[in-house]
DNA sequence: ATCACTATTGCAACTTGGTTGCAATTTTGA
DNA sequence: TCAAAATTGCAACCAAGTTGCAATAGTGAT
């Protein structure tokens, strides 16, 4: 298999953040680089297991070492559940969406910072570090597929 | 001890909601009626274990019925815990603000109408149910109370 | 009041996601 | 080439949450 661009992004990207470049790494870093949508440690589990066999506490290790580095973020999702996405220029803290059927969780076009700021008030008895907005409801998918088998949702927690 | 007006108000949101009144579910209830922020279920055992002694399961089967019955609503916090508040009219959906130093959870002012609207978007490949807005940063306690002992957060994930 | 039926609770055991300690391995660099 | 440091893997552990089932409490009809 040969270098691709994506992989030269990956060095890179590690090379900046200034850790190792190990294999294990390289893997973990690559799956969020090339997935469209955040992903729980558990789907990134998932896609390791089709090509290495990684240990479940190196991608722990992994994946919180990104997060400290700056490198991903995460982004919690109703239920409970955590999901990781890359934190890079091109790919700003933005909204998601989530499908109250299928669990799918999707990225949704960024606020403007002058929309976020009226979000966050004014108030000047606490420091906004970060603002996370969550959407959920039915994707397009759901929407269209259960139209005669599923009630409206009632459970609007 | 007699019954008091916030006694009276458990026991009628419970018929409303038409389920049994037992001993069990009014401690919980009474807990989350009086707590003015959201609490873990974690939060909710700890209280409860200074009165009355319920199980584990069983304290999980009674938020989960409320949630089901929509009295209370779950709101997720940072770092995949989940937390539950009241879910009346008078406690309309509205952001949150946790601190990532002592982790306290706060509410803030619910959102108008047309701003809620402008966060959902127009798309209409999907169906808005629920917006959820989390606001991370340092609480006021914290903010002035290690002013000189913790640099500003790198961690804006 | 009694009996039978249903709902609710408590208990123990289990599952799952995540963590810890430590040994094995790899990497680095003198 | 060798020693020190970083990284990984393994096994054991921990805590949160769930399940099955027996015990208890409510409820309603007679």
């Amino acid at each position: 298999m040969k270098k691709t661009v994506s992989d030269l992004k990956i060095m890179e990207t590690l090379r900046l953040a200034g850790i190792a470049r190990t294999p294990q790494r390289m893997a973990v870093l690559k799956i969020l680089q090339d997935s469209n949508q955040p992903l729980s440690i558990g789907l990134i589990r998932e896609k390791l297991e089709t090509q290495t066999n990684i240990n479940k506490v190196t991608v722990y290790r992994i994946v919180s070492l990104f997060k400290q580095k700056g490198i991903i973020r995460d982004v919690s999702a109703s239920g409970g559940s955590v999901y990781f996405e890359m934190a890079t220029s091109e790919h700003p803290v933005h909204p998601h969406f989530s499908c109250n059927q299928c669990g799918m969780l999707s990225c949704l076009t960024p606020l403007t910072f002058s929309h976020a700021l009226q979000l966050a008030g004014s108030r000047d008895d606490y420091r906004v570090d970060h603002i996370e907005i969550h959407i959920s409801g039915l994707c397009n998918g759901c929407l269209h597929a259960t139209r005669l088998q599923n009630p409206p949702l009632k459970d609007r927690s």
